[in-house]
DNA sequence: CAGTTATGTCAGTCATGTTGACATATTTTG
DNA sequence: CAAAATATGTCAACATGACTGACATAACTG
């Protein structure tokens, strides 16, 4: 193990004469190694995908598929910040193999709610298993709080206007997925 | 702030009768967070590199190039793992306009080291100083320990196999730099 | 009924990745 | 030294996944 430990920190270099304060170091290491992590975080489901002739974008959409059943398309949207137009597109093609089923909205009929078929929710699970596998090999190397401090570090990371959101969004997909497999 | 800190942490569903392993409950909150997380982290240099008709692709270029002067254009293609094919679309235009400099290698003269220019150094720093703002910011909110903590969970959610060679182009380009600020 | 909303679709463009083939200069090797 | 290997660049064709703009349909709402 190299000295991940030891910080290099940026010797804040002696500030010598006067002028313009001298603008902090940037933190490097983390920079690069979100780049990295991410990376290799992204990298194993798309082995997987690129054997159905899917993409990250088909990912993107099953995931969020599968974690909030019956969801509207319009959220969809919402949550990807992308087009309807570059929605549709894999959208498409995810319903046409059978992975995902749309379904007349019971209130509103214009919408068109989004659910996981069994074959969809089997392909989701396998994709966020072999996310799992890389976190949790890595949260065992971090010890008990490990769960805890890189779910803030995430979540901090994250706008601050969006970030309530955003956890909403989890808290309630959480909640939404047990009634679907209860229900 | 919402229940950051109550980890959802997954019932393990009590494997009722027999059969197979139940398969434990993916970790969602961490796989999500760090959608959204890398997303707007990469978000915030993707505004100014617009203004300049400049996309991620030459931000990746710029950031080794300025972290590790002198670098060998094979170098680069083995950190980005990319095609020179692609790389040489944009190093084309970071070289056209004046960001980046090629320089014929000392020893192997069919090398062509690349060096940022002051304009070049100065767009990258811009950049760095852009995410660092938002590291640090998230930094803040997780304690002393917050930075080490971060530095460890994204080590070791990067592939063991390439983990070291990582930490190693990490450490090393701090000292180059040292040293090109120095020299 | 008129206007708004939810969704879908067609057409064209852009950024960034890919393969494959080939060119040029330089170093290394038999 | 000639031949092979290496470092880099370039041309052409293609795939993916984003974008904009325009338009269509159905259903809800006032």
């Amino acid at each position: 193990m190299t000295d991940i430990t030891a910080p290099p920190e940026a010797e804040r270099e002696a500030g010598s004469g006067g002028g313009d304060p001298p603008a902090p170091e940037p933190i490097w290491d983390i920079i690069e190694l979100l780049f990295f992590a991410y990376r290799d975080f992204v990298g194993d489901p798309d082995h997987v995908l690129a054997a159905l002739r899917f993409g990250r974008a088909h990912h993107r959409v099953l995931h969020f598929v599968n974690r909030n059943p019956g969801m509207k398309v319009a959220d969809l949207l919402d949550i990807l910040r992308i087009t309807k137009q570059s929605l549709g597109r894999v959208l498409k093609q995810l319903i046409d193999e059978g992975y995902v089923v749309q379904q007349e909205g019971p209130q509103d009929r214009r919408q068109r709610l989004l659910f996981v078929t069994a074959k969809g929710e089997a392909l989701a699970m396998r994709l966020a298993r072999l996310q799992t596998a890389r976190i949790t090999r890595a949260l065992e190397e971090l010890g008990p709080t490990g769960h805890d401090s890189a779910r803030r570090f995430l979540s901090a990371m994250i706008d601050p206007r969006e970030r309530e959101r955003v956890l909403r969004l989890i808290g309630r997909s959480d909640r939404l997925r047990q009634a679907a497999v209860r229900g």
